[in-house]
Order: C-alpha cells, then structure tokens, then sequence
DNA sequence: CTTGACGCCTAGTTAATCTAGGCATAGGGT
DNA sequence: ACCCTATGCCTAGATTAACTAGGCGTCAAG
C-alpha cells in the first residue's frame, strides 16, 4: 500500500481500533495489520507519536502497566475520543462519496 | 473537506476526470467541484503542479489552445495514463477495503 | 550468547499539498 | 474610466503528516 494514501486516515484507524478496548501501541499495529489482512502494516514510527498526539489532544488517556517484565503504556479511547471518532467516520463516508461521485462509480 | 484526506488520491481524481476527454486546468477544477458536490474544491497552487506531474510522467499529454482570447493548456489521457489509472482505481479499492476491515464494516 | 519477538521512544527527513502571491483577458457594473 | 469577478495560467516557499533510522530495554529459544 502506497503510505501517501493514509495521510489524514491514520487517526481514523488508531481511534476505531481501540473501540474494541484499551490496548498498546504494539497490539495496535499489530491489530491493524491483522485486521486489514495486511494492507495496513505501519511502523512504530507512526503509530507512536500519533497515539501521543492524540493523547495530547485529549481523545486518549494512556497507563503504564507491565507483564511479563514489559513495560506497556495502554491507550483507552475517552468520551471526546469517541466522538472524534464519530466524526472522523462523517467525513470518511464524506470522502469516499467524494471520490466515487467523480469515478462514476454509483456505489 | 479536512485537506489531508486528499493525499496520495489526487492523482487518482484527476486522471478520472480526464478520461471524460481532453480538458483544460481550470475545467478540470470545475469538474471536480461540480462531481463531487463541492467536496473537493481543489486551489490551483494543488492542480497545476499535479498536472504538470503527471506530464512530466508520461500520463498525461498538453497542448495550448486558444478561445475567446485565452490561451489554455488541454490535457489528454495517453495510454500509460490510462493504464496508471487503472491501477491507480485498483489500489483506490484495496485501501477502502483496509479500512472497512478495520473499521469493522462488512460493506 | 546471539537472534528474534516484544515494547517503547524521538530527531530529522521526505514529499504531497497548500498558501500566497504573480500575470493576463473579458465582461459587467458604477 | 474604474473596479471587480470569472476565466485561465504559473511558481516559490511553507506546512505538516507520515516515515526512516536509529536508540533503549526485557525475555525466551537455540
């Protein structure tokens, strides 16, 4: 998959991933990739500096916890979190009705 | 429409529009405005560039034209362009796929 | 004791798009 | 005459999201 492609998508993903639960950083890439079949396989690069990011923006609230002698910082979606993510899925149906209106697609 | 959205499906849209036929820049604006309701409403500073772009590769031939005193650069398809669309519509269809499997819709 | 999976982090780079201007013709309004 | 809008093209530089490429550390297997 062409990265270009997920730019302005990424909070999107990180937000409806963690709809189904706390989780870390390295569970949600790994979801991620699971879930789209690998499509989505995105490095720690990306992943943790915008789970910081979107804590800085108050959608997440993270813990420390351990296991197994880990260190693990779990993410958990928060009320704003939520409704971010309401509205991050408005404007995705928004966007692709954008792009299939002008690819003729009637879909 | 949050711009970021756009990245990496622009040249996506535009090959789409011209496959209507050969069109000039500012038609092309137009045309994509009119298509998709006013979702993408793209400036020139972001269109021109593309187009140039996608010259430069190939996929896309000009020539100047004049009417009513304007002088217009027209755009048309070339055959790589068309193949580059295709595969441009396919990749279009995996990244949605990737993230309705992400976000848990079976559409 | 090295490799790999797990797990976190960040400074700097890349590159696509946008901002903000510039230039020119035509026509309508005042 | 003058201005404004629509049409039409262009580009240098800014923005900014995501990525590259590293670093650090634990644990289990071979």
């Amino acid at each position: 998959m062409n990265r270009e492609r997920l730019k302005g998508h990424l909070d999107l993903l990180l937000l409806s991933v963690l709809t189904a639960g706390p989780a870390h950083g390295y569970s949600v890439i790994s979801e991620l990739r699971r879930r789209s079949e690998g499509t989505f396989d995105l490095p720690e690069g990306t992943v943790y500096p915008a789970l910081h990011r979107l804590e800085d923006a108050g959608l997440l609230s993270s813990s420390w916890a351990t296991a197994d002698g880990r260190r693990r910082r779990v993410y958990a979606l928060t009320a704003p979190g939520a409704a971010a993510l309401a509205a991050e899925r408005t404007e995705y149906r928004h966007f692709t009705r954008g792009i299939q209106a002008v690819l003729g697609w009637s879909a």
